[in-house]
DNA sequence: CTGAAAGCGCTTACAG
DNA sequence: CTGAAAGCGCTTACAG
């Protein structure tokens, strides 16, 4: 109930109307000190009967922090980061803590503001950034501002982080085309920025790379292709790919949503899968499942729990509940990857291996 | 450049630093009122030097409200929520705004706090609601919260808003079935909570009733089944439908994400789509093309930068460009609808449509 | 258990 | 064009 002049109720107002001073309403607010039953229950009575709402600006400037946590990301709308984002919001939600987001957009603007100066700007209680790895200057900065921070799918030596091991997962990922019979095997991954970016893509490449020379295959140029992230570019990449005199037999998209775009170009020029081109992404968002994409699973929105629950102990508000574990990557078959056609099978040189899948 | 204390620097150490008083830094920083060139130079180098940022807390206690928009939302992971977001995050980038995301994860807990109290509490510079339809009391409070607020997806009376018209769509995917011949047609959509919540989806279903009696055919109440939002839901739903001893030869979805779930559960059972059954969805989301889903395109992500835009006039920094315009609603014919097979055809009376598509 | 006082870091009239 | 002063609404020692 503000008046009707629309400014906020203050501390000052429930304080004469509950016949104390601005102090003893802070005390019953936040319980910093104890205080009599009665005068509590006045000053308790006075917020409902006034609608009182702290001001949080106020009380942010007191304390020298907000009561803001502060997520940084690349891309909102990618799913894998909307979904590790809803597992944060899922634990803050039951903390005093609000959300601040800052989406980079990083597909396309490639970090108009360091990471270190968003969180200067901010004062927020606490940072979690989501699939961006900060550099050694956000490092200095981090430690200077002193605010806790947690890592999403990015390691780090100095900061509390969980992350996959996207070279393992390439390697799983590449290991279950190879043990199907293929030997043409293509990738497709976002293109390296210039800057330091999100690792993730070049490190499932590095693993393509390792399972492909294990095999003692070889890795032709023209099977290796990346563009900016997204549906539609990888599209046009697998096309070109496809459109190759001899094709790949198989292609490792190092994302679902990339994945995605080679299936369309398959269906696009014809090209049955898995008959004639077997397929695998890596995250299993929701559409991988719709899809039946073969993929490789990582944790998503466990992530951004662990994460928010890091966080909020770091912070000195522990969440409720235990900590929930970090599942391994799983290699998750389903309709998109098939044997390789005899024609292809034995054309390379490689140790067959069994498929451990469960 | 923070002193080894780790605690930012002020506006007082800028003013010393540069030889001048407080509310010159002030003057050069928010360009409030005219300063000597000479001084500002000095005052933006000391700026530069000491990596000074203002701290938004004290400026927000100053002025009377924060730099952020508060954006209010039913559920950050669904996709249509995603894509407006992301538009209204696109135009919010070069603003001096923050942005402050309070997901109200509705369909699990059906608003735990009034819409009109968060508002009260945050003290944005503005308000942005997705997907969530303020009640009476509400609007009370946000009349006297005197905060500009723009709606996106519902509309109001009294605040600035897009919206569709659900009733409209839900015909429109109706009439389409109909057109294909289809009489015997099912509405899968959420279960309508006691609460206002959203009413997109019995507004659809308000839709697909006027078609079925415009085309006099028969809504049977078998075929109309709600259970709360989700594709997993929407499968077991259709499941039951379709194991109906009279099935529906076709289901209008209330929303992709639903209309997945029918897909999903027609596979399970071995019904082909389209063949044996069509199905129709709503929103058009990336997953839709994907899927070869037939559906509704509805503007989502143009939603949610328009509203960006309207709210930055409100606030009195408008944004750069035309507002973009609100496009209608679409019919997008893909792969998961066809005509009724010859047995369905003629059980029914209704009067024979021409398919508008284009 | 409670209050008077100082201070958090800005902005905004008010003088000059 | 510039500075001294007051104030935004809280929290936190400090007394009592």
């Amino acid at each position: 109930m503000e008046d009707s002049g629309g400014r906020p109720v203050t501390m000052a107002q429930v304080a004469v109307a509950a016949g104390v001073s601005i102090p003893t309403v802070s005390r019953v607010i936040n319980g910093s000190a104890p205080v009599a039953d009665e005068t509590r229950k006045a000053v308790l009575h006075s917020i409902e009967l006034l609608g009182y709402h702290p001001n949080p600006m106020a009380r942010g400037l007191s304390r020298g922090h907000s009561d803001t946590v502060l997520v940084i990301l690349p891309h909102i709308t990618e799913p894998s980061t909307t979904l590790r984002l809803s597992g944060l919001i899922g634990v803050l939600r039951n903390s005093p803590y609000e959300l601040h987001v800052v989406d980079l957009e990083r597909p396309v603007a490639d970090r108009l503001r360091p990471i270190g100066e968003i969180v200067l700007q901010n004062r927020p209680a606490g940072v979690v950034i989501i699939s961006l790895p900060p550099d050694d200057e956000d490092h200095r900065r981090f430690r200077d501002a002193g605010v806790p921070i947690v890592l999403v799918d990015s390691p780090s030596p100095e900061i509390p982080s969980d992350s996959v091991d996207d070279v393992a997962g390439g390697e799983m990922a590449t290991r279950h085309l190879i043990t199907l019979g293929h030997t043409r095997i293509g990738f497709i991954g976002d293109r390296e920025e210039t800057a330091i970016g999100v690792p993730a893509s070049a490190n499932r490449r590095r693993g393509y790379e390792r399972a492909m020379s294990t095999a003692r295959l070889s890795v032709r140029p023209e099977y290796v292709c990346t563009a900016p992230h997204g549906t539609k570019t990888a599209e046009e990449l697998a096309d070109q790919m496809l459109a190759l005199e001899e094709p790949p037999s198989a292609i490792f998209a190092a994302s679902d949503v990339q994945a995605f775009g080679v299936l369309a170009a398959a269906r696009g020029v014809g090209v049955r899968v898995p008959n004639e081109l077997s397929v695998i992404g890596f995250d299993d968002i929701d559409a991988a499942s719709l899809m039946g994409l073969t993929t490789i699973r990582q944790p998503l929105e466990v992530s951004g729990c662990r994460a928010g629950m890091q966080l909020l102990e770091l912070l000195g508000h522990p969440a409720e509940g235990e900590l929930p574990e970090f599942p391994p990557l799983e290699l998750v078959p389903r309709d998109t990857t098939a044997p390789a056609a005899s024609t292809d099978a034995g054309s390379g040189t490689f140790e067959h291996e069994e498929i451990t899948v469960r």
